[in-house]
RNA sequence: GGCCGGGUGGCGAAAUCGGCAGACGCACAGGACUUAAAAUCCUGUAUCCCGUAAGGGGUGUGCGGGUUCAAGUCCCGCCCCGGCCA
């Protein structure tokens, strides 16, 4: 027995069936068609750029990957999926599109790999590279290829260089005014340091100072910074890469080291950076992270008088000291920097200065030596040695106890002369405000957690309102209901009893202040300090100067030369390379291992790498750091405009052309660093002159991540811990618990429990063989008291749930890995991956193909029923709302629904004998950019010549939609009672007869009366009866 | 603790402006074709109740209130899940 070739194919992947030859398939066969595409369209060249745009340009960008040894991951086709169908369609509405590719080669991994196996580094992440581009290319999306650049070429990291040295020579004016594109007059900007103004006393020491007072005002400027220090990993790590003292990667202990850095003056564009987020079409949550990210706060700050005398004063005299300062103060205003007599603290909330009960030094504040008394000396140098080997991170963690210690001297209260004790605490920061704190209990919860621990005084000075302390009435309290007045009286009392209240209120205990409200307070005291000369308004940000170096080999070298003296030490001048000698490029090293000291693999290039003699006989030794990944990434979308250009890093009249980016994609995980530091370096280029617009990303998209399989999830109590009682005779079976009855433990890292017994579960991956239905649940098949869960997982190596796009690729192919990507959900959504629905889609594609060909025949061509009837009313209207829905959804980058609407048609058209050529060409047409390679191969099979990626994407004609007669609902009180059907723009008369007409609506208002009419022409009909 | 998302059938989801909840797909069930299977095609599929049936009725978008002729959508108060920050 065969099959027979002339009614159908036999599929059969072993042909087990067909002992006879079976002639050649005409069925959808992406395997085929997907490389004859991407080799047409690379041979032709089809998708690369002009160097001017034409016509209207639209730029679209991916965040560009890093290269991986793991190759591509099913998340990023996703995001890309999304750009091209974008850039595919906007080329077919005539515009000129700009969608480069390239690669964030720069990074630790393959630093790592070099150190495990000795390949090097560059090697390794070549192949990488050279991975990825295949099986991107295997996807078939329309990058201009020609403009490829990774971040590792040294013509590329040239400009990265460049970049350095134009924040190097930058510095911020703050009193700058200029004005902007709008016309608006701005203050604040970068300008060159040759601009900055030298004070007389700075010039009058020599060109030396000269030099170390504009270093000291660089954008790039070096630093001795508490650094986080990992001896493993032999490098230095940037506060986000360590996680509870440990390294992001490895979990090795990291201690915190001080260190000479580089530092970007990023906290200098704060403002603008806050401001200019009301420029861009981001998504209000990401704007949300960046605001929070930077932190403002407004609040003031205020000194504290400690005297300058180190030994102990009577009280007495030291009150008459104070009120001398105070008297000096009042006639010579706050001053610029504190002087040695005062601690300067910074508050956001002024109005609670009387509640401050005690001051904070953080431990690394200057002072402290000088105020710690011989007491306490033992205690406090032992908290600040204990104080250094924490991050900044561990130190503020709220849930925390709070740690510190009294350093045995007092401050003076500038508002009522009040001495209060002066403590070291972890949680102020030195690098946060002035590294100082008025600590008020009463009204902030760290203060209040602190004071509480070390039984320090809380005094109430802001009146929560009636409604907060009714709602928070102490336990126990014997107070009549209905007596905020008592609940009052008890608050002032004793505090301790409620919670802390931290929000806005009414001052009391605040001397002349009492009875103001919190805001009010706040700029009265702001005032009075001014005029006092005892405070300031100020302005604080959370967010810190940018960490700029890493002890890494793999990374960008710093265009920077150290001065040395005669006996070979570092002057601490520097000098920069000249532009003409750029790139710096790393010198080759037969190893670069960590060597456990803090400095980086490149102190042990080779000699003529690290050391130079200038014309002027100056010795020089290079900088050995090199830059974080994050460097090349924050300008890439520049260099695609121009990748091959030597002279500058871009031309600026294709700047001014291509930018800004139209559409930027890419996941959330890079919402807040990557891009805000690539808005403040295209601020730096703007300020300088050399890009035209503030913001480099005018519209944002974040695609969400992408989850595993759904898995079945049973849970047993864990091995050991069975009752006897609850063990079956077969002592290994698995007790099994209904995943109802399991809740988290008690911590949050102790595993997960019986509900009833307590007992500690486990989690058992189970088969769907295993599993069986009940209701709205899994259970098991043979225990169906035993729920079972379902549930999506991240993808993970060790979760061994990760899908390999190119096994996608070689199953279904490009065209359906794409389409399914798009069709799983919103772009924005996080979604659980499922192969069977990879298979929908693709059932979807090759009901198109046969929609469209004839598949009994032995090769591939035209179905008989594409022919060049005249469409019927039907068809063209179902084409035209298709039409008319896909383009809107393509706009809106709902490709899940528009994907929906094309489903729609093919299932309504396969049916027809007859498919016009008019109605399924166009359709092919807004299937392209969706699955681009079978729209080809459909496209010439209609007859075409060459690619449809440049013709006209279809219109949709509004008239065509015109329904002449509507469906509408009728509502009896709001509940759907008949549908019926009236011509399009009929009146409410008209719409009422014909509900009266139809049977069961006539039923439901027999013997009522209508009291209501509610009529929305075309959509529905609502009538209220009685 | 704060900020930002989210909660709709067995599952992924849809619903443009407050106007027919569940489009489209998966899964499942039944049928057609086949010696058989695969593939394909057709039909059904939120849920409960009444009815032999045709059909009809009730309930239903996390929970509790509210506004409205009408609420998945708007307002108030909660619960749960996820992400980020502390």
């Amino acid at each position: 027995m065969s099959c027979r070739p002339d009614r159908f194919v036999c599929t059969s992947p072993l042909n087990h069936c067909c002992s006879l030859k079976v002639p050649k398939m005409p069925r959808y066969d992406p395997k085929r068609i997907e490389p004859k595409w991407q080799a047409w369209w690379e041979q032709n060249r089809t998708f690369e750029t002009p160097v001017m745009p034409g016509t209207a340009k639209l730029y679209v960008l991916d965040m560009f990957p890093y290269p991986s040894g793991d190759g591509l991951h099913v998340g990023h086709p996703e995001g890309y999926t999304a750009t091209d169908i974008t850039c595919r369609y906007a080329r077919m509405q005539g515009k000129t599109v700009l969608h480069p590719m390239g690669w964030d080669a720069f990074g630790l991994p393959a630093e790592q790999h070099a150190i495990r196996t000795g390949t090097p580094p560059r090697e390794t992440t070549y192949k990488n590279i050279a991975t990825f581009r295949r099986q991107l290319k295997s996807l078939g999306f329309s990058y201009d290829w020609s403009r490829e650049l990774a971040t590792t070429d040294p013509e590329y990291f040239r400009w990265t260089q460049w970049i350095f040295l134009q924040l190097f020579d930058t510095w911020y004016d703050p009193e700058w005014e200029w004005v902007d594109a709008s016309g608006k007059t701005r203050r604040a900007k970068g300008r060159p340091i040759a601009d900055l103004p030298i004070p007389a006393e700075v010039k009058a020491q020599g060109a030396e100072s000269v030099r170390r007072f504009q270093d000291a005002h660089r954008l790039a400027y070096q630093n001795e910074a508490p650094v986080n220090w990992c001896p493993a990993l032999g490098t230095v790590l940037a506060n986000e890469e360590v996680i509870d003292g440990q390294s992001e990667r490895g979990g090795h202990p990291v201690v915190r080291l001080p260190l000479r850095q580089w530092m970007l003056r990023i906290t200098a564009y704060a403002e603008r950076l806050l401001d200019d987020l009301d420029q861009v079409a981001w998504p209000e949550s990401i704007k949300q992270l960046q605001r929070n990210w930077i932190g403002k706060s407004d609040g003031a700050e205020v000194d504290f008088w400690i005297g300058t005398d180190d030994d102990d004063v009577d009280p007495e005299t030291a009150a008459a000291e104070f009120e001398d300062w105070k008297a000096s103060r009042a006639e010579a205003g706050f001053l610029r920097e504190p002087g040695p007599e005062v601690i300067r603290i910074y508050t956001t909330r002024p109005d609670t200065l009387f509640g401050a009960t005690y001051l904070v030094l953080a431990p690394e504040h200057p002072f402290i030596d000088r105020l710690t008394t011989v007491e306490q000396l033992e205690a406090v140098d032992d908290y600040r040695r204990r104080a250094t080997l924490k991050s900044d991170l561990d130190r503020t963690d709220l849930a925390k106890d709070k740690t510190g210690v009294f350093t045995g001297s007092y401050a003076i209260n500038p508002v009522n002369g009040e001495p209060i004790p002066v403590w070291i605490a972890d949680y102020v920061l030195g690098s946060y405000g002035t590294g100082a704190i008025m600590a008020v209990p009463a009204h902030d919860e760290r203060d209040f957690e602190f004071a509480t621990k070390f039984s320090l005084p809380i005094r109430p000075v802001v009146m929560p309102p009636k409604a907060w302390l009714s709602g928070h009435v102490p336990t126990g309290m014997p107070v009549p209901d209905k007596d905020p007045g008592q609940l009052q009286q008890v608050y002032l009392e004793q505090p301790t009893r409620f919670d802390c209240f931290a929000d806005a209120g009414e001052a009391v205990n605040s001397g002349p202040y009492d009875g103001l409200a919190t805001a009010e307070f706040k700029t009265l005291i702001t005032t009075d300090l001014v005029a006092d000369g005892l405070g300031r308004g100020a302005i604080n940000y959370r967010l810190r100067d940018w960490l700029f170096s890493r002890q890494h080999f793999w990374g960008e070298p710093f265009p920077i030369w150290h001065e040395l003296d005669a006996s070979g030490k570092s002057t601490g001048l520097m000098r920069t390379v000249a532009e003409a000698d750029l790139p710096v490029t790393l010198p080759d090293m037969p190893h670069f291992k960590p060597h456990g000291r803090p400095e980086p693999p490149l102190a042990e290039a080779p000699a003529e790498w690290l050391n130079k003699t200038d014309a002027d006989g100056t010795k020089l030794f290079r900088e050995t750091n090199t830059m974080p990944q994050w460097a090349g990434s924050c300008w890439y979308y520049l260099r695609f405009i121009d990748p091959k250009n030597s002279t500058t890093f871009i031309d600026p009249a294709k700047e001014r052309a291509w930018m800004p980016v139209d559409l930027y994609i890419g996941g959330a995980e890079h919402a807040v660093l990557h891009l805000l530091y690539s808005r403040f370096w295209h601020k730096v280029l703007f300020d300088r002159g050399h890009v035209s617009m503030e913001e480099p990303f005018r519209r944002l998209v974040n695609q969400g991540m992408i989850l595993g399989e759904a898995e079945l999830t049973g849970y047993v109590v864990a091995e050991g811990e069975a009752e006897s009682g609850k063990r079956k005779a077969d002592e290994t079976a698995p007790v099994w618990v209904s995943a109802r009855d399991v809740i988290d433990g008690p911590d949050a890292d102790s595993p997960k429990i019986h509900m009833q017994t307590r007992q500690q579960v486990s989690a058992v991956k189970v088969t769907p063989e295993q599993v069986g239905k009940k209701g709205n649940d899994y259970i098991l098949a043979d225990r169906p008291e035993i729920i079972v869960e379902s549930r999506s997982f991240k993808m993970s190596k060790s979760r061994g749930n990760v899908i390999n796009p190119d096994v996608v690729v070689d199953e279904y192919g490009a065209d359906s890995l794409r389409l399914y990507e798009m069709f799983m959900g919103p772009l924005e959504a996080t979604k659980p991956w499922s192969t069977s629905g990879v298979e929908g889609v693709s059932r979807f594609l090759a009901r198109v193909w046969r929609m469209l060909t004839n598949e009994a025949a032995d090769d591939v061509r035209l179905s008989a029923a594409v022919d060049d009837a005249a469409p019927t009313p039907e068809q063209l209207r179902l084409l035209h709302k298709t039409i008319e829905a896909v383009t809107r959804d393509i706009e809106n980058l709902s490709f899940n629904t528009a994907i929906s609407r094309m489903m729609e048609f093919v299932n309504a058209v396969s049916t027809h004998d007859i498919r016009p050529r008019a109605i399924v060409e166009p359709f092919v047409l807004l299937l392209s950019p969706f699955a681009p390679h079978l729209a080809e191969e459909l496209w010439q099979l209609l007859g075409h010549d060459g690619t449809l990626a440049s013709v006209p994407w279809p219109k949709h004609d509004p008239q065509i939609l015109v329904e002449s007669e509507i469906e509408i609902p009728v509502q009896v009180n709001g509940k759907l009672r008949g549908k019926v059907t009236i011509a399009a723009g009929s009146d409410q008369a008209a719409a009422l007869a014909a509900a009266h007409a139809e049977p069961r609506i006539a039923d439901q208002l027999a013997g009522k009366q209508i009291v209501k009419v509610i009529y929305v022409a075309d959509r529905l009909l609502n009538l209220v009866v009685k």
